[in-house]
DNA sequence: TCAACATATGTTCATCTGTTCATATATTAA
DNA sequence: TTAATATATGAACAGATGAACATATGTTGA
């Protein structure tokens, strides 16, 4: 064991449950992946966006009405949605209709919204 | 009905399903606090800690010997996730122990691991 | 073909955020 | 008290981000 691994001045003060926890820790990609999908989620537009679409299609100018929001904002936001594969749309002529891509995406806010509800303490 | 309520240049076109979403939505205070839930978790380097302490408390020390980090960054971090009220803290003499506030945060956190782990498609 | 409409996209700008450096506070031991 | 150590905090700066405007693309019907 090296110098490096003594933490706190003392000797192999917490150095077992460091390691422990390097074991257990997703890899530094799997954590980047799962902090960009929470950056997804971080702004309210777009989660009002996802929120919509949780069980209805909606197209991009019910989204604007619904929002009261610009077109540019909305197809902006629908863009970032798009590439983060959480949204999938279907084209009918002029229109195009979003929804969510799976359940998943529901599952995960609604969790973090229960924990929101009771979260008064 | 007035003329707002029209959308996509038709006649009482998707208003219904319109004003359905708006009936189920979560009241925009509650998503503000719903993204600013997500945007804690945002971030990769509160995420690292948030793993980290998943299961067991550590002190500062500790976390800039794991996660590589300045001391300065890690309690910047820390105070975040201290004023969200997502970690709780014990002081032992000099050092100060932080652990998760409740199993909640693990929850939507694994939830959303679970998702990004599938979704390679 | 052209006009009207729905949606997408490039660019700019103001604002926000994370990291670092320097320094402050607090605790322990000598 | 002073020195050493653990943690917290303030200021500054670089980079990221969302909104808005202008404009482009694509589709329909005349």
């Amino acid at each position: 064991m090296k110098m490096e691994d003594f933490v706190c001045g003392e000797k192999y003060p917490h150095y077992k449950v460091i390691k422990d926890v390097e074991m257990k820790t997703p890899d530094e990609e799997e954590i980047i992946d799962l902090a960009d999908m929470f950056k997804i989620f971080s702004d309210s537009t777009r989660l009002r966006i996802i929120l919509a679409i949780i069980n209805t299609e909606l197209c991009v100018c019910d989204l604007c009405e619904l929002l009261k929001l610009n077109q540019s904002t909305v197809s902006h936001q629908l863009q970032i949605l798009r590439t983060s594969k959480l949204v999938k749309y279907r084209k009918e002529g002029k229109q195009v209709f979003y929804s969510l891509q799976d359940g998943h995406v529901e599952q995960i806010i609604s969790q973090a919204l229960e924990h929101i509800q009771e979260g008064g303490r």
